[in-house]
DNA sequence: TTCTTATTCAACCTTTTGGTTAAGAATACG
DNA sequence: CGTATTCTTAACCAAAAGGTTGAATAAGAA
C-alpha cells in the first residue's frame, strides 16, 4: 500500500508528467503526440510515459503501430484520500483516513526494516 | 507554482516522511523524539525533516535546546486541489482546478525550457 | 521487398536522493 | 567552569532519476 503511495507521488514530482497528464485529461494521444510539445527526446517522453504506467496513473493500449496513452484518474483515489485526511479540506470518508494512518505508522512502530516493507 | 507542487510531490513520495507527518498529526514533537521509531540515523532524520519544512508541510521552531516540529496541512491544500480535479471524487472548487491546468499547460506549450521554469 | 513511421531498448552521463559516520555548534545542567 | 544533550553540517557513498544518442523492433505504406 505505501509502495503504491510511493509510485504514485514520485510520479506526480515532475512537472513534465503532470504536464502529461493535463494533456490526457483532455484526450487520449499518442506517445509522438505527447511528446511533440516538450523541448526532449521521444525517448525521455516513452521513460515518463512507463513511469506514469508503473504508477497506474495512465494505461497504455498498443493499436497498429501507435500505442494510445489513456489517463486512468482512479489511481488518484489513494493519495487524494491520503491527503485530504491531513488537510480535512473537504468532506472525506474519515474511516479510509484511519484505516491509511494505521498501516503507515504500524510500519514506523516496527522498527526493523521501517522503510522498505513489502506492498 | 510548479515548483511548489515538485517539492510537495518529491516531499510525500517518501514513506518515512509520510510517517513523520502521520505522527505530527498527533502532537507536535521535538526532533529526537520524531527519529525514536525509525531506524535510522538522527542525521538521516533530520534531514528528512528539512525535506518536509522546504516544501511547506511543517514548521520547525527552536525553543531551547528542542526543535519542535509541527504539521502545517495548509500546504497540502494545493495538490489536494490538483489532485481532485483530476479524479473528480469529492466537490472540489473548478475554478482553482482550471488554473492549475492552465499553469501547467501553458508552462508546456512554451516549448524552450519547459521543465525548468522559475517558480 | 523496401522504405518510412512509431516506439522502445541499451549504453552512457550527470545530478539528486537517501543513507552513513564523525565532527561541530548551541543550549541546558551540576 | 566542564559535561551532557540536542540538532545540524560536512564528507562520503551507493543507488536512482532524468536526460542524451544510437541501434533495434514493429507495423503500415509503396
Amino acid at each position: 500500500m505505501t509502495a503504491k503511495l510511493d509510485a504514485i507521488f514520485a510520479a506526480l514530482a515532475d512537472p513534465t508528467r503532470r504536464a502529461i497528464l493535463a494533456m490526457l485529461l483532455e484526450d487520449d494521444m499518442a506517445v509522438t503526440d505527447v511528446a511533440e510539445p516538450f523541448a526532449m527526446s521521444l525517448a525521455a517522453i516513452s521513460k515518463h510515459l512507463a513511469v506514469l504506467e508503473r504508477a497506474g496513473l495512465i494505461a497504455q493500449e498498443k493499436r497498429g503501430r501507435l500505442k494510445w496513452c489513456k489517463l486512468d484518474p482512479v489511481a488518484l483515489q489513494t493519495p487524494s484520500v491520503w491527503m485530504q485526511g491531513f488537510g480535512q479540506f473537504d468532506p472525506v470518508n474519515l474511516d479510509d483516513f484511519e484505516r491509511f494512518l494505521a498501516a503507515e505508522i504500524s510500519g514506523v512502530s516496527s522498527d526493523a526494516d521501517l522503510v522498505n516493507e513489502g506492498d
